[in-house]
DNA sequence: CCCCATGTTCGACA
DNA sequence: GTGTCGAACATGGG
């Protein structure tokens, strides 16, 4: 499920373990979601380690602990962070537990395609902070989404809007509403935008991303009827705006759902 | 049994 | 370097 929003409302799911310390760790080292991280590291540094603080940043989460401890998580497809009362006896799924003295905060993932990553530093790591600037943020200009657009000018917008290196957080819902709600079909050449569409584009995604924040961010509510988002995965779904039969098919190599009335190839 | 899945990465190939 | 495609990862739901 995690995009943007969604990895900002898991990230407050461990607020109740903020300012407390770790009393034990626990993980299973096999699980594939350490495939990058030191477990025996990780496991040294955060026994008896205080949480501090959180970041989340795209897709990407990031947990500051006493002594310097940084905890990045992604969620892949199916990962989820909750918090529980103690004592808790760990599902199958659970692949990293750190148990505090009134809760334990927990770090779930069915598919596997979650990962951790452990380091140790005064500052964040330097994966973390090389990322991509916020979408919302003020380092996230038309021009860098421009000259973006340009360089990937034979991709589909749909693919482009994907690449976290640019567009951090988007994931394929929010591609598909923010295409939608720009009136721009999925399959646009990403360099064949006028200049009008282009700055429409821009506006479109800072949009989504703040709404999508409001609305899932926050307490995960359920998103309004007139977003494109309720109605993708339908069978015979109609576009909120037009009334009109939506249709899905792989683009960019991911299903993509939007509304032909609406969305129109312009060549 | 079949198909699909809100993600990422890698290799092959044009 | 760009772009596309398919496979792989692993599990569960319909």
């Amino acid at each position: 499920m995690p995009e943007l929003a969604e990895v900002e409302y898991y990230r407050k799911q461990w607020d109740p373990g903020v300012g407390k310390r770790v009393k034990r760790v626990r993980l299973y080292p096999q699980a594939r979601v350490f495939r990058e991280c030191d477990t025996a590291q990780l496991e040294k540094a955060l026994t008896g380690a205080v949480l501090e603080r959180s970041f989340a940043h795209g897709k990407q989460m990031l947990f500051g602990f006493s002594d310097g401890g940084w905890l990045g998580i992604h969620l892949g497809m199916t990962g989820k962070l909750f918090t529980q009362a103690t004592p808790y006896a760990p599902d199958r799924h659970d692949h990293l537990v750190l148990e505090q003295k009134a809760c334990v905060l927990v770090f779930h993932d069915t598919r596997l395609f979650g990962r951790v990553r452990f380091d140790l530093g005064k500052e964040p790591p330097a994966w973390w902070r090389e990322q991509a600037p916020d979408l919302l943020s003020e380092a996230f200009t038309p021009e860098v989404m421009q000259a973006f657009l340009k360089r990937r000018a034979r991709s589909p917008l749909k693919a482009v809007l994907l690449m976290q290196e640019r567009f951090p957080g988007i994931g394929n819902w929010m591609a598909d509403e923010i295409l939608w709600r720009a009136a721009l079909h999925p399959s646009t050449p990403a360099g064949s935008l006028t200049p009008r569409q282009t700055s429409k584009l821009y506006t479109t995604v800072r949009e989504v991303c703040a709404d999508a924040l409001d609305v899932i961010g926050t307490d995960w509510g359920d998103p309004p009827a007139m977003w494109l988002f309720p109605h993708r995965w339908e069978d015979g779904g109609h576009c909120p705006k037009t009334g009109k039969a939506l249709v899905r098919e792989t683009i960019g190599g991911r299903t993509t759902c939007y509304s032909p009335a609406r969305q129109k190839l312009s060549r």
